[in-house]
DNA sequence: ATGGTCGGAACCCGA
C-alpha cells in the first residue's frame, strides 16, 4: 500500500482552480496540503471538486493567507490553530490526523510569513511566529504518531536550497537568523523528506514572477514536506513538480510530492 | 537593474 502527500502554494485557489484539478488527474495524491487560498471558508470551490473522492478541511480567510488539506480518507481531529501563535488572527495552520496505510498519521498544512523587510516588525512576527511553532511541534510529537508538516516556510535552509547564496546572503527567507529556525526544527527530529533522499540537488520550489526568474532558473526551496523521523522508514520518493510552474498562468510556487510505502513491523 | 509581475481588493498592499 502506498500513501502519497502532497503540499502546492496555489497563491489563489480560485485562480489555481483548473491546475489543481489537472495535477489531482495527472497524481492522484492521497493528501493535499495547500496554502495561500486567499479565499474564506465558505467560498471554497468545493462544489468543483465535489466529483472527486476528497474530504476538504479549509481554514479560509479573505484577501491574504488560508490553508486547507484535502484527503481520501477523512479525518478524526481537526485543529485551525497552535498554541501561543503570536498571530492567531492569520490563517497560516490547520492539522489533521488519519488511520492510513502506513500508520496513524498527524498532517499539518503550514503557511509561514514572509517576513517582508529584514528587521521590519512583519520580519519580527516570522520569527516569534517560528518559535511558538517550534514549540508547538516538539510537544505534539509523540513515539505511537507520525507527523507531517506540508509548508510554504518561507526560508531556505541551507545554500543549496537556493539559486545564488552569496547575492541572496541577509535577505529575507535567507538570513541566517530565519535559517537557525528551521534547522532548529530539522535538528530536533524533523526530517526534510526532499533533502533525505536527494543530498545533493540544488533544485527549487518557487520562482519569482518578476524579471524572467523562472527562465534564468532564480529558484529557492522554500516549500517542503518535512516528517518526524519515525516516517523516513516509509519515504521512498520525494520530488518537486516543476511542470505545474511552467504552465500558463500558474502560481509562483511548484507543488512537492512525497510517497510513502507501507513497511511491515 | 532598488526594477520587475501577479492576485485581490478598491486603485494600493502583500508577496
Amino acid at each position: 500500500m502506498s500513501l502519497k502527500i502532497v503540499t502546492w502554494n496555489v497563491n489563489s485557489i480560485k485562480m489555481r482552480l483548473q491546475h489543481l484539478l489537472e495535477f489531482i488527474e495527472s497524481n492522484d495524491p492521497d493528501i493535499i496540503c495547500l496554502q495561500e487560498l486567499k479565499c474564506e471558508t465558505d467560498k471554497f470551490p468545493s462544489d468543483e471538486l465535489s466529483h472527486l473522492p476528497y474530504n476538504l478541511y479549509i481554514h479560509g480567510q479573505k484577501t491574504y493567507n488560508g490553508v486547507a488539506i484535502l484527503s481520501k480518507i477523512p479525518a478524526d481531529e481537526i485543529k485551525n490553530n497552535f498554541d501561543k501563535n503570536p498571530i492567531p488572527d492569520q490563517a497560516r495552520f490547520i492539522e489533521c490526523s488519519f488511520l492510513t496505510s502506513i500508520g496513524y498519521i498527524r498532517v499539518i498544512s503550514l503557511y509561514a510569513p514572509n517576513g517582508g523587510e529584514v528587521g521590519s516588525d512583519k520580519f519580527i512576527n516570522k520569527l516569534k511566529f517560528y518559535d511558538a511553532f517550534t514549540d508547538y511541534i516538539q510537544s505534539a510529537k509523540s513515539f505511537e504518531e507520525q507527523l507531517f508538516i506540508g509548508s510554504d516556510f518561507n526560508i531556505a535552509p541551507y545554500d543549496i536550497d537556493v539559486y545564488n547564496p552569496a547575492k541572496l546572503q541577509d535577505t529575507t527567507c535567507f538570513t541566517y537568523e530565519e535559517q537557525k529556525k528551521l534547522r532548529t526544527i530539522l535538528n530536533s527530529g524533523f526530517v526534510d523528506n526532499f533533502r533525505i533522499l536527494h543530498p545533493t540537488k540544488n533544485e527549487f520550489s518557487w520562482w519569482d514572477y518578476r524579471a524572467g526568474a523562472l527562465e534564468q532558473n532564480m529558484g529557492m526551496r522554500i516549500d517542503s514536506i518535512i516528517s518526524t523521523s519515525n516516517a523516513v522508514a516509509h519515504l521512498v520518493d520525494c520530488k518537486i513538480d516543476y511542470h505545474t510552474r511552467t504552465k500558463d498562468k500558474p502560481s509562483d510556487h511548484a507543488p512537492v510530492i512525497a510517497e510513502y510505502h507501507n513497511i511491515s513491523q
